[in-house]
DNA sequence: CTGAAAGCGCTAACAA
DNA sequence: TTGTTAGCGCTTTCAG
């Protein structure tokens, strides 16, 4: 049983007939029942499987498709990918996972190498991207969804829109009353690092118009909870007792700044109102649980396998772009009620 | 550029040599220098990039492997993932993720599929298993290493003692002088739910040597967040103020615990001492931080991953197995210090 | 509806 | 060292 492949002659054989017949009988059309059931039992007696790697070349398809992301443990891709993984599964597609590295080019290396028919489409999520990246993508002949963006209107793109939803963090906050606001930020190279950045920029007048202040934008090395306390742990030192309330680029961030402003005593919300962004698990699960606004990543990573889905069908459609919209999920960090009527 | 792929041929006939020889140039041995510059230089000017679909029907050959888990949510297999995927890559293996279900025969479908010259190799870690997925992992003369229990020693494998890091824990408790203890446990069906109960049964003795009490074994619905939540809140419920520390199975029922201890006004380590198991970055993180019985989730993956390419490259060796050692990570989840005093 | 045969892109065995 | 050729396992024409 082990070692010796059983391949489609050997069914062809023990069944009687062609191996063109034997092939129409499992996969394809136009074989008799007397056929398809002649073959169907040889199979199973013989256990066969097909052997997707001659397959793939006669189909020029492999019946994968990939996502890349630039770091697999940020919560965030996580959930793209169980979103991805069960719609394209249903249509009989396998989903590998490549790890992107930060930079346009590791990501444009990376497509060249998926390119080599080893995957039918691709769906990515890069943190950084440059023009020449999206010329690439195109120019590539791959089935593409970008997560994010690209500048490319030629992609078939999904997007939210998170400067909107640092805009509902502040308004937020300035509902309950904070005045003198924090951003705390991630590299202002990355994609999503520049519009979250431009988000907090725009609500200047909404601040301004109730008199609150933007105290500082801080900006972490990194989307991770790391960064976040050491960047939280800078900020809250140099304007001790200055600020009122942090609107963080996303949950980790928030997380880390929220272990900076315990380790200083202060208390969250009471002291310090804190805002994450992606409503991760983490959001719900931490303590106190976090004020997020979510970007909804299920939704956008089935929309993108969706939309590879739809595009792997009819490779001449136009690019089409599908806009999420955040909302704001509101939670204990952000809340004026005392700790023990939050415990309740 | 787009569309056309360039082949062997395309390569070999600009460059004005057979296509053999534009073979050998490119990935073989055998070749002149002279060769060589041609043909790169032709491969290059043409942007070709080799097939792999075609290499890979000729070499019997894919250069993927798969990693199998049940829960691709749970961050320990995220750690292990990307561990494996750092060692893989080296060695030019690409690296699929599979989710397998939570049952044997649904691991079992995934397992038949997969050996369809899809990967070359397989790391898998089940969360149930049974004989059968044992001797069907053996049968299939596919690569495999298993991180967990099979009951299959002629498969490469990958443990730790996990019962005995439940004693580790359970001993924690009890220097620092907690005496009801209770334990909050995933299914007892899977293969980490037994392991992990065996532990708790066998620290009985320490607990009694010492006057300490088991006051309950509580089986939560999965090892999730939610599922620990609702599992803690009804122990909890059952016995006010009875019990003084509770281990949990892992990290995320360990969670769900805390929130339900918060819930009912309790402070944590103050009136409920907490450990969890995996020491996975949430602990680190989590308000209060939690103690943790660290299963070197990265150090497994790693170790299987190794083990996995000494297989593909020695398919006649014996079968191997490596054990990890589980070493606790004391932190404020378990401390004795009043809240203020973690705060610092 | 079935059988025969071609060939996807590549590597490796065999000749020269 | 190089060219020629067979063939990995499969699907899909093309005849019959």
């Amino acid at each position: 049983m082990a070692g010796t492949r059983v391949t489609l002659p050997d069914v062809a054989a023990r069944a009687g007939v062609s191996l063109g017949s034997a092939s129409r009988a499992l996969h394809g059309t136009g074989a008799s029942p007397a056929m398809v059931e002649r073959v169907r039992a040889a199979a199973a007696e013989l256990g066969y499987q097909p052997d997707a790697t001659g397959r793939s070349l006669r189909m020029r398809k492999t019946f994968q498709i990939a996502f890349a992301v630039a770091d697999i443990g940020n919560p965030v891709y996580v959930e793209m990918m169980t979103a991805i993984q069960s719609v394209v599964a249903e249509r009989g597609y396998r989903l590998v996972v490549a790890s992107t590295g930060g930079s346009p080019q590791s990501t444009a290396e990376l497509v060249a190498g998926l390119a080599a028919g080893l995957v039918d489409g691709l769906i990515l999520s890069p943190l950084r991207t440059s023009p020449e990246l999206g010329q690439q993508l195109t120019s590539s002949g791959m089935p593409v969804v970008v997560i994010g963006r690209t500048g490319e209107s030629t992609l078939d793109t999904v997007t939210t829109d998170s400067a909107g939803g640092i805009g509902q963090a502040v308004d937020h906050l300035l509902a309950l009353g904070h005045r003198r606001i924090a951003f705390l930020n991630g590299p202002l190279d990355t994609t999503p690092g520049e519009a979250r950045q431009r988000g907090f920029d725009a609500a200047a007048p909404a601040m301004a118009a109730v008199g609150a202040q933007a105290v500082e934008c801080r900006v972490a090395a990194d989307f991770t909870v790391a960064a976040g306390l050491e960047a939280a742990r800078a900020l809250l030192d140099e304007h001790p007792g200055r600020i009122d309330a942090l609107v963080a680029a996303n949950d980790l961030l928030a997380v880390g700044a929220i272990k900076a402003a315990v380790e200083r005593g202060l208390s969250v919300p009471g002291d310090l109102a804190v805002t994450g962004m992606d409503d991760t698990e983490l959001a719900g699960v931490f303590q106190p649980s976090l004020t997020s606004v979510s970007l909804r990543s299920s939704e956008r990573g089935r929309a993108a396998a969706t939309l590879l889905l739809e595009r792997l069908a009819d490779p001449g459609r136009a690019a089409t772009t599908v806009t999420v919209a955040p909302t704001l999920i509101s939670r204990e960090s952000s809340s004026t009620l005392t700790d023990e009527e939050v415990a309740r």
